[in-house]
DNA sequence: GTGAAAGCGCTAACAA
DNA sequence: TTGTTAGCGCTTTCAC
């Protein structure tokens, strides 16, 4: 059975060329003193054996590794997908490379951000979890820059945040102008930064316009729970008749709940509003109102800030925008075109 | 600004603990030949200074890095994402690192799995893409284990599958079983091996019972080619009535184009079905019957034999079997619960 | 422009 | 059990 065969080194390609060890080093090294033909021939060479200079030998010198660490709390959540994807064009194109640790289950990334600080990444992006204020202390003082993705504005982290208050207004108001008036919130979880965000300036909004605070229970990210949630404000005596719901994931519990459990038409019959904007809102089984999580350019800018190597104070703050994106589940006439309810009833 | 402060190294730690520099690697070494009020008392100052052993050192002399790559085709498919928390979860477990990479758009995998293993990885997983078998032998010459998730079993390539053909015919069995007569299917791409098997196996099954071939649409797992692709099944003279869709989220696709462009009944009016089961198919919006992908056990079967540092034979197959799971978009007679048409026509 | 030599932080012989 | 020594594969002075 074969063994592994050594990979060549910088060495073995040095004695083939006829130089020393030193000029293989430098003709891989952009901007190296070096003559043209010299490189030329030591590249020719090398890829003939299929050289290429071992990355971690490198980082032992240079004191970075190449790598940058991501740590997904809930992998399942749709939002974070297509980031993973934007993470890793992006940092594949910058040379880099990107090591995922998920978080599921534990209520910090901690565990994962001290292995991966061992694991000597350069940079940190923290997404859908939260790490304590003493590891992202810890973070600072090794050098390692960390951004956190929605942590809310008040933490005192690094932080990268789209613009939720804003959008849970803007669906706030869009539901009083649809003629909606009896209101209730099915928060995320309570722990939330994003959650909160997101719910509180819904009922700020409504609070400001006179209205009452929104009925509001709690439907933590899940499916089942939001369904719950669902049927109790379903099942008040007197009915909500426009629902917000703190991401788009938890709105189509809540649209299932209330067309297939209770019989209603969404619209029509109850308004449904989400936040995100993930690919299954567009759908028509959901039509979804709701508001655009910038994700990929939240990502975008998180590597420009990561890569540029300039220190990130514990201040650090950038808001990127999402957009209001009015759909059939909070439109109160019933659409023409729908198919779904044949009789009034 | 305070610079990048740099992390204790053995030697600081040997100095502090008054041993040499060698003792503190044993001491830190899982076996090693050390006295253990020794090791105790380094371990306890080294935590003091917060020293972790560097593993790109470790990995220079080792010659394994630790590091397991991965290489996504499509990050946005469902069955993936689980597939990666699983993958992240099972690695850290062992110890082990996971660099992921996407390959989206291109159409093999090969740009990325050179560069993981320029970056001399231990093992590599390839889901959702292939490599072409040139790289496949350079891994192999390396000694890099590499296993292709559910590349077909004709290829001669390390490979993980589940029974997608055993499914097929499963499905296609109960579509007839409940008296459905006149077929369609909507392939994925006409590349992919996946496709191919779930839908010649279909239709092998359907011919071997003296039914004719379905008629065959393409929808390249794509969303929107997937609903022209049903479109034209449905304006035929002669309309199919059970349409198997290569993928659960094609199948939303033709369900969505059904129901809310031509006011079918899902399950009465036209059967639809899809293969892998994921989460949004046990949903009441498309109550999916399907066929189950296991990816998570096959991960862990992936994950086993990577780790077990077997070479492996280009002859490497496994299958893992998955399982048929009968719902409400294939039963034929009404359901009774259903609210979504009150009329018949 | 190039080679010799030192050293990044560690592990693995080899002595003691 | 322990310290000493020699590298792992590379980058970086420092001479020439």
């Amino acid at each position: 059975m074969q063994k592994r065969a050594r990979k060549p080194s910088a060495h073995d390609v040095a004695r083939l060329a006829g130089v020393s060890q030193a000029a293989v080093s430098r003709a891989y090294t952009k901007g190296a003193s070096i003559a043209k033909e010299t490189r030329d021939n030591i590249l020719r060479i090398g890829k003939s054996v299929g050289y290429h200079p071992n990355p971690h030998a490198r980082s032992l010198i240079k004191g970075e590794t190449g790598i940058v660490g991501t740590v997904i709390g809930n992998p399942q959540n749709a939002v974070f997908m297509a980031a993973l994807g934007a993470l890793s064009k992006g940092l594949s194109k910058a040379g880099k490379h990107l090591i995922v640790a998920t978080a599921e289950g534990s209520p910090t990334a901690d565990a994962q951000v001290t292995e991966l600080l061992n694991y000597r990444v350069d940079a940190l992006l923290i997404m859908a979890t939260r790490i304590s204020s003493k590891l992202s202390r810890q973070c600072r003082a090794e050098g390692v820059p960390v951004i956190s993705l929605n942590r809310g504005l008040r933490e005192e982290l690094p932080n990268l945040t789209s613009n939720d208050r804003e959008g849970a207004r803007q669906i706030a108001a869009h539901l009083i102008e649809q003629g909606y008036s009896r209101f209730g919130v099915i928060a995320g979880d309570p722990g939330s930064a994003v959650s909160e965000e997101r719910v509180s300036a819904f009922t700020a909004y409504m609070e400001g316009r006179g209205i009452g605070a929104p009925v509001r229970e709690v439907g933590y990210f899940r499916r089942h729970e939001t369904m719950q949630a669902m049927r109790a404000l379903l099942s008040q005596k007197v009915r909500p008749d426009a629902i917000f719901c703190a991401t788009d994931y938890m709105a189509f519990a809540a649209i299932e709940v209330a067309r297939y459990e209770f019989g209603l038409d969404i619209g029509p019959d109850i308004g449904i509003a989400g936040f995100d904007d993930i690919r299954e809102s567009a759908w028509p089984s959901f039509d979804l109102t709701t508001f655009s999580l910038p994700i990929v350019p939240m990502i975008n800018k998180a590597l420009e800030v990561l890569l540029s190597k300039t220190p990130i104070h514990s201040s650090f703050r950038i808001v990127v925008d999402g957009e209001f994106r009015a759909r059939g589940s909070t439109i109160r006439r019933r659409n023409p075109r729908s198919k779904k309810r044949a009789s009034k009833r």
